[in-house]
DNA sequence: CTTTAATCGAGACGGTACGTCGTGTCTTAGA
DNA sequence: TCTAAGACACGACGTACCGTCTCGATTAAAG
């Protein structure tokens, strides 16, 4: 009945909307400009809002950001199954890459990265954030272990950072692109592995 | 004879000596303060160089701090070879895994990606710094190579990728330990798919 | 009723406390310590007003100098009339020439002449001031004038010059005190010409 | 004999000719530039002398500047007389103003106060100065005198202060043009008091 | 004609002040 | 009640000039 208002206080709906307003343009922000330009002086001159209200809904910078980062956590988009494992996981990983260039990833992360250099507090939105990037892998992985493709005693999460690791480490750690050729050997490497055909 | 002499310029010694002063206090601020702290204005007061002697000698704080962070690039130091490409590979990664924690590379990498993301002339630094971690690995691929124990065809960078990848994923960008177990699991898995016995 | 009230926009009582303490401030500076130390980083440290708060009122430091001086301007006050144009013509000098002495005016019209020089927008600020000192000669003449102790058709502007001209010259360009028989010479000079009895 | 040598002690002809380059530049910077700019930076870029030759010949700016005024002392141009001492009077004038504004003397008198201001030992070439200017008006008082034309009593300085004293005042104190009427004011109130016939 | 000493050029260095920008706190008015 | 508007203290930025201080490289005069 008054489910959703009892999380919400009652909140006036004039707060909400500048609430709102300023963090649709920190993300915009953070997307584009990349973080150093989510600053409340910035936001203020963007969205018309003065600085002071920013500061009201926000104690300092640091937590609009954190809060502006967790509204770009990718929510997970299961993908079909195609029946075969090798194909899922080729699927899987091309839809990460994808991800990463179209969602651009690279100014979210460094971010995050940034932030929880300074403050450890950050650490758990960073693994948030980039477990929001892995978790289709992980999931391939525990459909196939349910069907039986992968043995029961495999850790599927430490199985998709060896699959979706490499790709990060060349996207986000070496600032280079992900060729199909890599994507090809990290999937046959771990089928050869662990698959149970 | 005088043939490296005549790069250096014979610069006067006492700059020499204060640039030094300058670069090892920012080192020592970027490990232990975070980039943020590498500041002209910290660094003077740390050093009781002259803010203003500083900045002759770096155009503004990017360039300090490029330069501070190529400085950090890690030297290559040659593992002793064991024989077999698979202790070998243990050995390195185990090595790998030691340098991330003692070399505190996180608030360089931290640096690295937050310049990068803003400054494109960032990125070869970045990379720099991180082959500089991978390095090891991938020279122990191509002495295998050389060995016969890896096919010639291999590229080693994109197999020192799959290797070393999956660790610096978990320690860098998922901020978790680096187990044992992973470092098991990556030289197994390569061993099987690629070791020519 | 409210006509004047809206020419001050109804500052913050703040801001005008404010404004007033840096200006106060200057103006003790530019008397005791020369035009050289009205300074931005010098009132900020005498006040302990932020340096910053002294550019959101003025642009920079010529115009905080420019109004500092204006507050110097000699208000004028009106000298009691003896009757006779010579005693009053003595009176008025005579006063000039104590508040040359006691207003410190040697450092003011230093930064005025010093202004003046590289910033012609200065030379209002400077003819405003030096008239201030002059004024009272002005008045007394024009006072005379309305007697018919003086021909109407004489240039009341030009006599004060001829009048405090010499003065100011002695005291202000060539540095030197100005002995009482200079004001006599001055006045019955002055009188033997004009005077119409 | 070597009358001129002991005072030169024989100095390296560099040298000297180093001093005249850096002087000259000087001399010009005040002119067109004002006093503000010259600076030992100014003149090292304007001449292509090192900055540190000129602080080997001068202890710091105020020396400089100081020397490079005594250079524009105007020196003393005796005017013929033409027999009256009212004409000699006005021609006397006119110089002075035709001087006033072709030698430039704004900027020089105001580097004058303002070192005066801050450093007392200006205050003689600040008076050399302006007795340069009046010299002429005092020099035509004592010809007149010593023809008979003016009382033997009369103070020559004293009066040249009533004669410049307004042209000056006119020019440097209030910034504006001296007119005719100002000088003919000045010039017929003196002979009517003093002249003798 | 060379050698030796004075003088110069070049530029690092410690300072001080500039004027700008951003932060986070605060107060006052207005919707 | 919450927002707008903006003053304020703080502190870093990057710039300009000061006056001091090495260093080599020129140049001048003396041997």
């Amino acid at each position: 009945m008054t489910d959703q208002s009892q999380e919400e206080e009652k909140e006036n709906p004039r707060t909400t909307r500048v609430r709102q307003i300023i963090l649709d343009c920190a993300c915009d922000l953070l997307l584009n400009s990349g973080a150093g330009e989510v600053t409340a002086t910035r936001v203020a001159q963007e969205t018309g809002v003065a600085r002071t209200t920013i500061y009201r809904h926000w104690p300092d910078q640091a937590s609009l950001v954190m809060e502006t980062i967790d509204c770009l956590v990718a929510p997970h988009v299961p993908t079909p199954s195609s029946g075969s494992l090798e194909t899922d996981l080729q699927n899987t990983l091309t839809g990460l890459r994808g991800r990463l260039v179209t969602r651009n990833v690279r100014p979210v992360f460094a971010a995050l990265v940034d932030y929880s250099s300074r403050d450890k507090s950050f650490v758990p939105s960073q693994q948030r954030f980039v477990e929001g990037l892995i978790q289709p892998t992980t999931t391939v992985l525990e459909a196939a272990q349910e069907r039986g493709e992968l043995p029961a005693r495999l850790d599927c999460a430490v199985a998709a950072t060896l699959l979706a690791g490499p790709l990060i480490h060349q996207y986000l750690v070496m600032h280079e692109d992900i060729e199909d050729e890599l994507i090809n050997q990290v999937t046959t490497q771990f089928i050869r592995l662990h698959g149970t055909r």
